[in-house]
DNA sequence: CCGTGTTAGTGTCAACCATACACAAACAGG
DNA sequence: CCTGTTTGTGTATGGTTGACACTAACACGG
């Protein structure tokens, strides 16, 4: 069934950068292109809206389809409409980034774990279309947002200690930082609050464990 | 000649909310709709993506199309794109916001006065689709950007006095600036330089004239 | 059971930055 | 030459940020 218009029309798709934190790196998950064009190539998970979702379900929807992942932070990154994106027809790319936390690392069940697979920001392969410079935006986009707010919060599990949490600060902003000012920044903020357990581990003093006091809230800062 | 696709594409428009300040208030560039939907409600200048130019090219081109703004410093905003935004077909609108300064008012000759007019910010009337909140997401923007960045220089003529910039500055960002604070502040970012000139009007001291350093660069603080 | 190694947890002081604040200088006009 | 009006300038204070070192709690091995 064909669709006719008086003036051409470009697609549209969107394309999410998913982070994740792990192993004291920050990575993004990538999916191996099954079909042309750039068959094979390294891609961000996305696809094309249809045409009764509004943009944002369309990045909530694929991002569940590719990974299995639900009710992520998501926030729009910024659209990518050079003509000569894609050369199968004019395709317009509205970007997202996700923030998922290290307990959800579960990629989608049907996927070929061969296809879908977190990569080392950094260290990632050259990406089909232009998808290496939206990744670097999304990058810069996140580490500006790490200063003034809060959402490194998001890549926390339910509960974890100051000591995570300082460590994935210093991973995904680079900046190190020093320890008791850093318990005082956060604490100062009123974002987190004491479980009352404790976390043993290892032949050391065991760490309070914490949870954010609104979980999924962002909150923004000065 | 009909344009015919196996899938159902939407129309990708821009949308641009061009600010100036004019008489103490900042406002913004609205155009009477001449035909459906929405006939004769304001809007925002814009119009439809064309299939083999980038989505920033079009939004200059209609800058300059509906205004005669050539150069104008164009940033792109945010994409809104639920699927009832246009009850035509499914439109989806890249949103942009332009900075123009007080000496380049003038609005393009060939459109008539009354379909295009500045309107300040605060009092503007019930806008076509979603253009209500295009703008104040733009004025949220703008005002954040202020506070860490020198985009507020653009808004003004090649030479202007710094009472002239503070007043600017209070305009834009609401709050009020202590004078001297105010000048060793601009003075410290190195952005602007005396002409060499004065000005003289009204009976008391001429005020200095400065004028960027890099006409158009806009420096991130901090 | 005691010593060792390892991470958790805590306060103070100095440097820097932001803010508040008042008066003389330069001009036009009467 | 007096008046009214806007320009232009420095200092002192309070708050924020950043540097810095030692004790507490535990597991393990001897």
């Amino acid at each position: 069934m064909p669709y006719t218009y008086t003036h051409p029309h470009p697609a549209v798709t969107t394309d999410i950068v998913v982070f994740t934190v792990e192993t004291q790196a920050l990575k993004v998950l990538l999916i191996r292109r099954k079909g042309p064009p750039h068959e094979g190539q390294w891609a961000l998970p996305g696809g094309f809206v249809r045409i009764d979702e509004s943009v944002d379900a369309c990045a909530v929807r694929e991002l569940e389809e590719e990974t299995g992942l639900k009710g992520i932070y998501l926030e729009q990154l910024y659209t990518f409409g050079d003509p000569d994106r894609d050369t199968r027809e004019r395709v317009i790319s509205v970007a997202y980034y996700a923030l998922v936390p290290l307990q959800g690392l579960e990629l989608r069940s049907g996927t070929d774990a061969a296809d879908a697979a977190w990569w080392t920001v950094g260290g990632l392969p050259v990406l089909a279309f232009d998808h290496g410079r939206i990744v670097t935006m999304a990058r810069a986009r996140l580490t500006a947002k790490m200063e003034y707010s809060t959402v490194g919060l998001l890549f926390m599990p339910d509960s974890f200690t100051l000591s995570d949490l300082q460590g994935l600060y210093e991973t995904v902003s680079g900046r190190p930082r020093d320890k008791r000012n850093f318990r005082k920044w956060i604490l100062s903020l009123d974002v987190v609050e004491e479980t009352g357990e404790r976390k043993a581990e290892g032949a050391h003093r065991p760490a309070m464990l914490y949870r954010m006091k609104t979980p999924g809230n962002v909150k923004i800062i000065k």
